[in-house]
DNA sequence: CGCCAGGTATGAT
DNA sequence: ATCATACATGGC
């Protein structure tokens, strides 16, 4: 990969084994809208950019060369090599087929916070509804950021509500969950930046401690935010999958990577509705 | 209009 | 331990 700049545009070329529109549409992160140019634009960890794909040139605006190589790249995992994984991959038939499909999905590295709140916004709910309690929540307790959106709340912002000044997210039920990740996140009870340095099973614990956070939002946060590519968060879509198409258990052989492998076979299973939605 | 959603807390066996 | 049910809301 290597960038250069066009007149206030970075081009980064030599992109492969990555498809913006699916990885940032694919259900893992909720702040990321197509425009009418082709171009996507989002916030993550407070930096708003805009990026559009044309083959293995990635284009970035409204950032700078420091950002991408410092934030970006590592955000949507180009300083991965997922020509070796998927090579790997592909010895499994079920997740080649997969592959197939839907190439190109990458796993994000999110932050932490937002990536908690997200998921416990998640919980019996649709993607298009997330996204829209996502968005009143940033647009009413965030920072405006040039471009026009606003940060994510800090957990500061959001301990500092009442139930009732979050009645405007319409988040139902989720609403005290909410309040009470920022509370225990605040007063130090959960150290989101210690569960960094936990393994899988005491970070899960201590997430888990969160009220509205149960072993699947868990499990959501340590793969999407912390990389703990081996955890596979697991939802009725994959319990389909295990059910239907890995009847013997998942393979051990990509036990690290399950979790990467997931977002392929999460993104299938929902695809082929049909073939997977009755049993479980 | 009902059905259901990237689940979890709660109370009953 | 395991199982059923309620849960707020609105996209489809």
């Amino acid at each position: 990969m290597r960038m250069i700049e066009q007149n206030e545009i970075f081009l980064l070329q030599g992109v492969s084994y990555f498809d913006l529109a699916r990885t940032l549409d694919c259900g893992q992160c909720f702040r990321w809208r197509l425009c009418d140019d082709g171009f996507w634009e989002g916030v993550a960890a407070g930096r708003f950019c805009r990026v559009r794909q044309r083959r293995s040139v990635l284009l970035f605006t409204d950032t700078d060369r420091q950002s991408i190589r410092d934030f970006w790249i590592p955000y949507f995992s180009l300083d991965v090599d997922y020509a070796a994984l998927c090579r790997d991959f592909r010895s499994d038939p079920v997740l080649a087929q997969a592959m197939d499909f839907a190439p190109g999905i990458r796993l994000l590295r999110q932050e932490p916070w937002e990536t908690l709140c997200s998921f416990i916004i998640s919980q019996n709910n649709h993607i298009p509804r997330i996204r829209g309690i996502i968005e009143r929540l940033c647009a009413l307790l965030g920072e405006p950021l040039p471009g026009g959106m606003s940060s994510f709340p800090s957990p500061e912002q959001l301990a500092r509500c009442t139930l009732e000044d979050l009645a405007p997210l319409r988040s139902g039920f989720r609403a005290k969950y909410l309040l009470d990740a920022a509370q225990k996140v605040l007063c130090g009870a959960v150290d989101l930046r210690a569960i960094g340095q936990m393994d899988p099973d005491a970070a899960r614990e201590k997430l888990t401690g969160i009220c509205g956070v149960g072993p699947k939002v868990a499990d959501c946060v340590l793969l999407y935010a912390y990389n703990r590519t081996q955890v596979v968060p697991m939802d009725v879509w994959m319990k389909r999958v295990l059910a239907v198409l890995y009847p013997d258990g998942f393979p051990k052989h990509f036990s690290p990577y399950w979790g990467i492998a997931q977002q392929f076979l999460f993104h299938y299973a929902r695809s082929h509705a049909g073939l997977l939605r009755a049993p479980l």
